[in-house]
DNA sequence: CTCTATTAATTAACATGTTATATAAATACG
DNA sequence: CGTATTTATATAACATGTTAATTAATAGAG
């Protein structure tokens, strides 16, 4: 069990979990289509996310007002307490592992990935 | 959906699934806990994906007569005409992959993955 | 030799990945 | 205006990831 996973238990959510809920409290509130972009999700996904972090009331949804198709989904109080708790640990758990790989080869990591998922993305449009 | 991953679809097996027979074909028989380490799965994920080769006849299983708590499994004659039928295609694909990120940063990339799996760390964004 | 600890594999329970399909609402268009 | 198409989200069905618990067999200490 990687550290930020334990971590993660000990409050009962999961990586995904934590992943949507940092984007709402970085971004504001958001429809379910941009957070599964942000968050490298496909739909099917982040439904089942949404559903267990509202069931924690760690979310809110509503429905939007200008199109009834999609929803506007925020971060609740308690969600946010829940981050405030955590982040401090979180970010010192990934400077650990920055630190044991080396941030060049860190940084270089995530590029490559990054340009992978690119790569992924033309090959869907064919 | 993934280029090799639609060729997989159409002879009806998973990416893992052709994962463990490639490592059978060219490893020979296995234990279920050697195949977990070559194939980078958990055991309990490898059993499942064992029962399902199992009930397309592509492996087969013993009990190892030395050891009755260990198996031996190995590829069948079937599952290696599906490998016959199907390799030439998977490297093709693999191939274009490589040219597409390039062969250095391809290699890069696979450096750097096993450095992060040698650490027994995963890969988690904040 | 017996009892306990360890090992190999499985099962259970839950979360996510993936593709296909469904449903409701908005938009396009004849 | 009414119907067909598109868009946003959800559901279904199956496969895998992950951790804990279970079972059967072996190895080891006394």
């Amino acid at each position: 069990m990687g550290p930020i996973r334990n971590m993660l238990a000990d409050v009962g959510i999961t990586e995904q979990q934590w992943r949507v809920l940092r984007i709402l409290e970085e971004s504001g509130p958001l429809d379910p289509t941009r957070i599964a972009e942000q968050a490298c999700l496909l739909l099917p996904s982040l439904t089942r996310i949404l559903q267990k972090l509202d069931e924690k009331d760690l979310i809110g949804r509503e429905v939007d007002p200008h199109d009834r198709r999609k929803q506007i989904v925020r971060i609740t109080a308690q969600g946010e307490r829940l981050i405030a708790e955590n982040l401090d640990t979180s970010v010192q758990l990934m400077d650990e592992i920055r630190e044991q790989i080396g941030e060049d080869r860190y940084e270089m990591l995530l590029d490559l990935l990054n340009e992978l998922d690119d790569q992924g993305q033309e090959v869907e449009e064919t």
